[in-house]
DNA sequence: CTGCTAGCATA
DNA sequence: GTATGCTAGCAGA
């Protein structure tokens, strides 16, 4: 669909409301009931009707209540006073007469009018269609672009990008960060005292944005610099406050932002009992004189099912005809790797979709296409390397096609990457797309096929019903698509990001989890066994020590035995207030009471059965013989990878015991498992993004880290460094990765926290560098709201401005871990490409089998075994260049144990 | 059957 | 003190 010739007319009701009563004179009607701010109202729009004729209109006003603001900052707009009765009164009449007269009248709970036009115009700007805002508020002035022009109804004033620019001294992209500056006396948020407009203008104008301003806020003279620089810590909230949001969730469709019908008796009763006669004439002379809107362009939902080869030709024609074209498929299962294929859909634009089914199977359903017959007339389509395919997650679709054959080919967009690139922390399922980004609200997969034990199959839902859901995830991927790529684009690094890391990883996942990896399902069988036998000993020790037998699986009983039964003493609580009986607190219990050995020795015995050695031989595919895990690519929030049925990123490597489930994970006959992991990679990281000189020089020179911080931290020159020291500068080390707090640190190495802070100030003082980034960091992500990494993948903190401490300063610490977890994965995100590409390239035989956040591991045939061993270090570490060198350290074996 | 808590495995 | 996923127990449908 094209819109790009469509306009969309917002009012700003609520801006208007309160300047039109103040405009005009005391209007009453005969009963004394005040009609100033109606009339005054209804009156611009019916001039705008007249003056713009917009393909989508809305009037907005505020609700009633709080919004997210009074929350951020509880004098928000504390200084107005209540609203005047008389003009409150119109408020109801006035709603029903807009209404009445066919205008969409919006008004969303809890969010204010600027909010969802901000909103609204982001939603048009993503279709193409150029939005019109009538407000006489100067703050809207930051919606302005190339898409959007202010237009103030009572002074005649227009204001596009060019006018803000000459209005305010600063392009509508800088208008935020004037307003911070200028402050909202109206909405009583303060800015900078004695800065007002041209001040604010001429910082802009110097330093071009407020970050930089406030980066260089020591460089500004006067009194006026120092109001700046005490207004330092407010700003960032002010900022928030006077940001118009754009995100805001609309409970509608924009499509239902069109003129309606009016109603002319509602508005006859209406007009008759406020007396607006001019009006009341006017309708009686044409009562239906309501400019028709053209409904032409608007594509209605359009949903095809196409049962016959006549149709499907004719759809395929469509799709080889169009620019790009979603795609998605309907199956009997969630795990990919045991779905069968049911359907295929597909939009071609916006309400422009259609449903194949192929294997519904219930009673009275219709015939079908046959699978096999469809599925060889969409191959050549599905398998083009023009990339012309849209989908939602499409590293399942990948995985249905490949079970018939198909290897599915050029990938335009995948909305679930373009999701996770724009905003990781937000939900990516379709749904929560299409009601973020679209305002629609869709059919959900529960909605289809019921829930719990009444959930049937897809294919067991009727033709009817699966082509209103499959056709209409489709369109609406179609249309997220849409609406998210401009905003990626808009990014040279979220597209890199995008384009370069996560669209060509997803292959990569998929051929991972296809292949699988090998496990000795014998080994694996003896280890549980073994595990029996000494969890039944540990727990005769536990029952003799308690005097009676008691289940060692429940904490609650765990903790009647210890704490009631015994008396011991309780050392720490769970969150909600039970006695805790974690292994720190059984670790300190054992000192003196036998008893709690044996509960961590059952504990200890108790996962690794349960998880690894009694499990893993389950989540064997029957038909392969392999286990498949399913790496989620869009569920940590730093970039990270996440492992899941089974989670083949936590399996045991601490200890011996523990160590011997990796020597279950084989290769095939005449294969090995390989290795390559990098080493320090955090560490390494913080010394780039810090630019410490001492970490810098400990890296280049290939220092043992631990022991160079030791060296450092206790002044003892390298080679003195006893085991000690070195294990608490790793600990250190480790805790500065986590952006530990002296409290942290102190817990984690039994000190004082005096202590702890002694160790914590040594370093920073021995590492400037690395002080003065976390700093940095902290407040970058407080003014931005989010941190970067390397390669500008966005991390966002939705909490770092929270008013509640601990949820805030949860938010600092992970913004302190964020840059180096986050450039970590995107590192190895880099490696797998390169290794895949390698790997491809040379036609080798050897696979990627898993990846565990800085290892990867690989199945490779006895006879690749030198070329990969020699060039798989040099691929991974030459990915990008840092300043520190990339370390490797690789090894080859018959397991995964072995290859380390 | 679902959702929660406690606990613990990994990097 | 960061980021995950899975198990068992248990309470309330």
């Amino acid at each position: 669909m094209n819109d790009s010739a469509k306009t969309l007319l917002l009012v700003d009701g609520s801006s208007y409301l309160y300047r039109a009563f103040h405009a005009l004179p005391d209007l009453r009607n005969a009963a004394g009931e005040p009609t100033n701010a109606m009339k005054g109202v209804l009156a611009m729009l019916r001039r705008l009707q007249k003056d713009y004729a917009a393909d989508y209109i809305a009037c907005v006003f505020d609700a009633k209540g709080k919004t997210f603001r009074d929350d951020l900052y509880p004098d928000y707009k504390a200084h107005r006073p209540p609203m005047p009765e008389d003009l409150a009164q119109q408020i109801a009449p006035l709603h029903d007469m807009i209404r009445a007269d066919g205008w969409p009248l919006v008004i969303v709970e809890g969010v204010e009018a600027d909010d969802v036009i901000g909103t609204l115009v982001r939603h048009a700007t993503a279709r193409g269609v150029h939005s019109i805002v009538s407000t006489g508020d100067k703050d809207m002035a930051q919606l302005v672009d190339g898409h959007v022009t202010l237009v103030n109804t009572m002074s005649e004033e227009t204001l596009d990008t060019a006018g803000v620019a000459a209005k305010f001294g600063v392009p509508p992209a800088r208008i935020v960060d004037y307003l911070t500056l200028v402050g909202d006396s109206v909405d009583n948020v303060p800015g900078v005292a004695k800065c007002g407009p041209k001040t604010a203008a001429k910082w802009l104008g110097e330093y071009g944005t407020l970050d930089t301003l406030l980066a260089r806020a020591d460089e500004v003279k006067g009194v006026v610099g120092e109001n700046l620089r005490s207004a330092r810590d407010w700003l960032p909230q002010a900022r928030v406050l006077v940001t118009i949001k754009t995100d805001v969730e609309l409970p509608f469709d924009f499509d239902d932002l069109v003129r309606k019908p009016r109603d002319t008796e509602a508005l006859r009763a209406l007009f008759e009992r406020y007396e607006f006669r001019s009006w009341l004439r006017e309708l009686d002379a044409a009562p239906n004189a309501t400019p028709e809107q053209d409904r032409s362009g608007l594509h209605r939902a359009h949903y095809e099912t196409i049962l016959d080869a006549d149709r499907l030709d004719a759809w395929i024609a469509r799709l080889a005809a169009a620019p790009a074209f979603a795609f998605d498929t309907e199956t009997t299962a969630l795990n990919p790797m045991q779905a069968e294929l049911v359907g295929l859909s597909f939009a071609v634009a916006p309400g422009e979709a259609a449903y194949v089914p192929l294997a519904h199977h219930y009673a009275g359903a219709p015939a079908q296409l046959g699978r096999d017959t469809v599925l060889a007339r969409l191959k050549p389509l599905l398998e083009a390397q023009d990339a012309k395919i849209i989908g939602q997650h499409l590293k399942y679709d990948r995985h249905i096609l490949a079970h018939y054959g198909i290897a599915l080919g050029g990938v335009a967009d995948d909305t679930l990457l373009q999701s996770y690139v724009l905003e990781a922390h937000q939900p990516h399922e379709l749904g929560s797309l299409a009601t973020r980004h679209l305002g629609l609200a869709t059919l959900s997969y529960d909605d289809v096929t019921g829930k719990g034990a009444a959930r049937i199959g897809f294919d067991q839902v009727s033709i009817e019903r699966a082509t209103e859901y499959a056709a209409e995830d489709a369109d609406v991927t179609l249309r997220v698509r849409d609406a998210l790529a401009p905003r990626i684009a808009a990014s040279d690094t979220l597209e890199f990001v995008y384009r370069q890391i996560e669209l060509p990883v997803a292959d990569i996942l998929f051929r991972m989890e296809r292949a699988g990896v090998l496990l000795d399902r014998t080994l694996l069988a003896v280890q549980s066994g073994e595990l029996g036998v000494k969890m039944l000993a540990a727990e005769q020790r536990a029952f003799q020590e308690a005097g009676q037998p008691f289940n060692l699986g429940s904490p609650k009983q765990i903790g009647d035995i210890l704490f009631v039964q015994k008396g011991l003493p309780v050392i720490k609580k769970t969150p909600s207030g039970a006695p805790s009986t974690d292994e720190e607190t059984l670790e300190q219990l054992a000192l003196d009471h036998p008893i709690a050995r044996a509960i961590l020795d059952y504990r200890a015995l108790a996962k690794l059965k349960s998880t690894y050695t009694d499990k893993l031989p389950q989540m064997i595919d029957r038909k392969t013989g392999r286990v498949h895990t399913s790496y989620s690519q869009a569920t940590a929030v730093t970039g990270r990878l996440a492992s899941s049925e089974p989670n083949l990123q936590n399996i045991p490597a601490r200890t011996a015991e523990g160590r011997r489930i990796r020597e279950a994970f084989i290769a095939p006959p005449g294969h090995v498992l390989l290795s390559a992991d990098y080493s320090q990679i955090e560490l390494r990281i913080m010394a780039h993004l810090s630019d410490d000189a001492g970490l810098l020089t400990a890296f280049a020179e290939d220092r043992d880290i631990h022991a160079a911080t030791a060296a450092e931290v206790f002044g003892v020159p390298l080679d003195a460094v006893n085991a000690e020291q070195r294990r608490m500068a790793k600990v250190i080390n480790f805790g500065l990765i986590y952006g530990m707090s002296a409290f942290g640190l102190a817990s984690q190495l039994n000190l004082e926290r005096a202590a702890a802070q002694a160790y914590i100030d040594r370093y920073f003082t021995r590492y400037p560098g690395v002080a003065d980034y976390m700093q940095r960091t902290r407040e970058a992500a407080r003014s931005r709201g989010y941190v970067e990494t390397v390669f500008g993948r966005r991390l966002y903190l939705p909490e770092i401005n929270a008013k509640n401490p601990q949820r805030r300063q949860g938010a600092e610490r992970a913004a302190i871990n964020a840059p180096m977890q986050g450039t970590a994965a995107d590192l190895i995100k880099l490696a797998m490409i390169a290794v895949q590409r390698w790997l491809d390239a040379q036609q080798l035989g050897s696979r990627l089998l898993l990846q565990v956040h800085d290892e990867l591991v690989l199945e490779v045939p006895q006879g690749e075994l030198d070329r990969v061993r020699t060039e798989l270090p040099a691929l991974m570490c030459e990915v990008a260049t840092l300043k520190v060198p990339l370390r490797v350290g690789i090894g080859a074996g018959r397991n995964w144990e072995a290859a380390h």
